[in-house]
DNA sequence: ATATTATATTGACGTTTTTCGATTTGGCGC
DNA sequence: GCGCCAAATCGAAAAACGTCAATATAATAT
């Protein structure tokens, strides 16, 4: 069985407005945070809560040059979402829903 | 520029390791709300919470039957998801990061 | 009609999230 | 050194979320 807790957070982060644009953004390259910023009406504190997010989940990667911190989307992370996106919504085998064993409490521990 | 509020509440849908479990049920065909209650450790109310949350972001459908409610992916959202996130991550000539406009405070409204 | 079963709704509670202004950190130019 | 800029962090307030017990609704069985 997939590790939901690891994945979900990934679409926990796209499930913001604004963060699902930022992610658009990022799509055709590399941006520093001021160049986000300059897009959306926030502040720049809140901007920077959601770049950690996006950080956390794995789905962007941050790169610090000098006082700029340059974000691209990390592929690899994409990549995998994609293919979990596709494992729960596509019929198989070891579907969870016909394994015998019911889910425990700590179910969104690791999967 | 795609309907941003519509599809990000899908994502903020799975992005509940424990709606994401009934999506991964539900991808082996339908199954009524008692089933998927089985196989959690949660009360009642709390899973039709969860199911009408899905369903009003259009990835579930209900189908009344007699007493049952039968539960099953809608197969055109899951489609449409699937073209978002792979629109919104990969590189294009009309990115919403080349427009000339910022985006107005409104911009989670309708994409 | 009464009881039972499946599901939805309501109302409440604690937790998490979103957001901001203020402050801090660290790099750059003078 | 000093001030300026980009970005992160802190602390607080408001809003949204997840959860439950209790109650309501509606179909079925007796």
């Amino acid at each position: 069985m997939e590790n939901y807790l690891e994945h979900t957070k990934v679409f926990k982060a796209l499930g913001e407005p604004k963060r699902a644009m930022i992610v658009d953004m990022l799509s055709c390259g590399e941006l520093c945070a001021c160049k986000i910023l300059e897009k959306f009406e926030m502040s720049q504190s809140t901007l920077s809560h959601h770049m950690k997010l996006l950080c956390a989940c794995g789905l962007v990667k941050g790169r610090e040059e000098g006082k700029w911190t340059y974000y691209s989307l990390d592929e690899d992370t994409l990549r995998k979402t994609m293919q979990f996106l596709c494992a729960i919504t596509s019929d198989k085998e070891n579907c969870i829903c016909k394994e015998n064993a019911n889910y425990p409490k700590g179910c969104e521990g690791n999967g």
